[in-house]
DNA sequence: AACCAGGCTGCGC
DNA sequence: GCGCAGCATGGT
């Protein structure tokens, strides 16, 4: 092997307040999900990086995160591609420490800033891909979500093989833009996912939505509605999406069902909330209510609460 | 077998 | 703007 292929790695330093394990654990969960593998606290994950896909794995060591690149090369461009990819997919960036003195005046939360200490939100920084996710797992258990996006993605996405195993990227818009409804039929999407979803690829497809034009738009209240006028987004899924995928810091999925049993269950809702009473207690929270829905969606898998 | 799951659309008010 | 039925599909 050549020099130039050994140095096929780098290194990204960890903040304050971060926990890989945590990070992992939340990836993981016990679902199967067809995008990355987890096995002894390493995660290995295909992407499309600019000059081409790349294999990567993420260990720790020494308070860094080393990436070690297992297939694709890393050019100057790929490697910022990836740095920068990793640091939305574990959201390095944001100081927590603010937010945590937050959960500590609430009794009722401050028991997460040591239970999930550095848990870190975990983004989805592909926007076509945190929208069809987000189709998909739509008032489905998530069992059966992460077996529908399997499917799909195993039928319209990139293989990449290795070693250690197959590894898919997320299929591109200009290809499931090409699937009708009766392809996805047969996979158990019902019709109204598989019309959203190919919809969906097609205004990508057509250039009628990006990343970019959902970043241009003025406000929250503007992407809200770009993203509410596609057929099969409402306000969970375009709150959703804004979370995963565009750092949004204050959205709340409205009527998300693991959010209104995790808020049950901290004795903060009665059944059946309406948005008013979910904003009265998020109101506190300003800056920090993403985070706070995902601690939330975090303490589910706690079996105390 | 009923009730639930990381909802949405279309309708009537 | 709000509430509600109807929908579609597997898990528990």
């Amino acid at each position: 092997m050549k020099e130039s292929e050994q140095a096929a790695c780098f290194t990204i330093k960890t903040p304050e307040i971060f926990s890989f394990t945590e990070c992992l654990w939340f990836l993981d969960r016990n679902y199967d999900d067809c995008l990355h593998q987890i096995e002894a606290q390493q995660l290995t994950k295909a992407v499309n990086a600019p000059d081409s896909p790349l294999l990567f794995r993420l260990h720790e060591e020494n308070e860094a995160l080393c990436v070690s690149i297992l297939k694709g090369r890393l050019t100057i461009q790929n490697e910022l591609f990836l740095k920068q990819y990793i640091r939305d997919y574990i959201d390095l960036d944001t100081p927590l420490d603010a937010y945590y003195r937050i959960l500590n005046n609430d009794p009722r939360l401050a028991y997460m800033t040591e239970t999930f200490k550095g848990l870190r939100m975990t983004g989805l920084p592909d926007l076509f891909e945190a929208l069809v996710w987000s189709i998909i797992g739509q008032q489905i258990n998530l069992t059966f979500a992460y077996r529908l996006k399997r499917r799909l993605v195993e039928a319209y996405g990139t293989k990449m093989q290795h070693s250690c195993g197959d590894f898919y990227l997320f299929p591109i818009p200009e290809i499931l833009a090409t699937a009708t409804p009766e392809d996805l039929r047969p996979m158990q999407f019902s019709g109204n996912k598989a019309r959203y979803i190919i919809g969906l690829a097609r205004l990508f497809a057509e250039g009628r939505l990006s990343k970019e034009i959902l970043q241009h738009a003025p406000n929250i209240n503007d992407r809200l509605k770009l993203l509410m006028d596609i057929k099969g987004v409402g306000i969970w899924t375009a709150n959703y999406v804004l979370i995963k995928s565009m750092k949004e810091k204050d959205c709340i999925p409205y009527g998300d069902a693991g959010l209104i049993n995790a808020l049950k269950q901290h004795g903060i809702v009665e059944s059946r909330p309406t948005q008013q009473q979910i904003d009265d207690f998020f109101g506190r929270f300003s800056g920090w209510q993403s985070y706070l829905v995902f601690y939330l969606w975090r303490s589910l898998a706690v079996p105390k609460y």
